[in-house]
DNA sequence: CGATAGGTTGAGTCGCATCAACCGGGGTGG
DNA sequence: CCACCCCGGTTGATGCGACTCAACCTATCG
């Protein structure tokens, strides 16, 4: 198993050698699935629930008219839905953002699972609560703040979000989506996206290049977007060196 | 139990008189809670699980500089938290709208009442996998719709939440919420919410008068709002006529 | 080397916010 | 019983934030 994924299930509690022999057991690895690829479609039952392993993912929604917005985004180590068995059917999609190769568990041996790993159903739950609180977050984000809060406060999110499963170098990660994208999640028009970019950038707090994201002062960023990080539920963290 | 809580929980699966024995046993009324009063303070942990017996009750989340967001309506039959116990703070508050009339469960029942009885435990964990799918649809509305289309989705919504538990008559059903507060909700300005009932109204959809929502035409509703009420979840509905 | 997707820039417009004043009704105190 | 107050709703004027449209630039890839 990916380190970084063994870190996302130590962070949801204790996570024993034995948990991670279970999970690997019933962990199907699908490799490279194409970028901008639906996995899930919309108004069908899902059979699996799909653990990101590399690359980046996005639950999202369509109106008749095209407009779209991505209500989560999904980097290594999140589950794309942890709780949606027991819905008849999905009212959105999941699709990939890059290139992306997933852990696929069976709707049979999840229900196996949780039925017999307290401590990995417990893993589950809180998935499901964090990305709820996520949810709940985004909310708030689309509602009262400006396009220059809403941006920073997604950072602030994605920063601490990678550093939980150790894939930051510092103030540095992955951002490996397109300006439009970040406009579908943040609300926003991808130019609208593009000056608010160059504008956090001309403030000195942030900087994206070549699919990075470099950031230069976190509590300055924080402070520009209301950021608190309590809604995550991230642990005292134990190494924030990523 | 009141007729509509009944309902609901009818509506999330089979709910047998002995079941709701055993929900009347466990429930504690808390009777007319002042409007605009906290019931659960941010970053206090559970204690109860709080059902909606009467009035409107609401999530929300307030930013630094004093900006409010509405997350969730809680509506006659809702539960406020159905999943909160396992975290261990909120991050946001529930708080009341109108005098709001509770039933309350402690967490020790709850868990005895999930522990034993697979028909209720079945309705808490449909009523969290709803709830999540409202707040999904809220993101799209708040980050892609425009003011018009926004409060035309939230009439759609409210008027097909109020009917599943039988608080309509036709397309009529209380809406006992100030502007102020849809709003918040909207993430618009009051101001703004109040130009756009007019337009609204002045198309002949809808109309609000007295702190009720009445309904003229809810296709074009639906058509306007950018409507589609899977996200809901509903049973295929055995009585329109509320 | 051309095609194409993503990023950048400018001009013009519009949706919604803000500020401020005013109205109307229900509750309260004198 | 009346006067007042205050909250919620209404209206107008003005400004700004974000959108749209359109052109152009740049890097990547076949």
């Amino acid at each position: 198993m990916s380190n970084f994924v063994f870190r996302k299930f130590q962070s949801l509690g204790n996570f024993s050698a034995d948990d991670e022999a279970r999970l690997n057991a019933s962990m199907q690895r699908v490799e490279r699935i194409r970028p901008h690829t639906d996995l899930v479609q919309e108004g069908v039952h899902a059979r699996y629930l799909n653990i990101v392993l590399e690359g980046w993912a996005c639950r999202y929604k369509h109106l008749e008219d095209g407009r779209r917005q991505i209500i989560a985004l999904f980097v290594p180590g999140d589950m794309c839905d942890p709780c949606v068995f027991t819905l008849d059917a999905m009212s959105h999609i999941i699709g990939t953002l890059t290139p992306v190769t997933l852990g696929r568990i069976a709707e049979k041996d999840m229900l196996e699972i949780t039925r017999t790993s307290p401590s990995l159903s417990k893993a589950f739950w809180l998935e499901m609560l964090v990305s709820a609180e996520i949810q709940r977050e985004w909310t708030v984000n689309l509602g009262r703040r400006t396009a220059l809060e809403r941006l920073a406060h997604l950072f602030c999110e994605l920063l601490l979000r990678m550093r939980a499963v150790g894939l930051t170098k510092g103030c540095e990660c992955d951002l490996p989506i397109t300006q439009a994208d970040l406009g579908d999640v943040l609300g926003l028009s991808p130019v609208h996206v593009n000056r608010t970019l160059q504008e956090i950038r001309a403030m000195g707090l942030v900087e994206v290049r070549g699919k990075r994201l470099v950031v230069h002062d976190e509590p300055a960023l924080q402070a520009l977007g209301l950021f608190n990080p309590n809604y995550l539920h991230l642990l005292p963290s134990p190494s924030q060196k990523g």
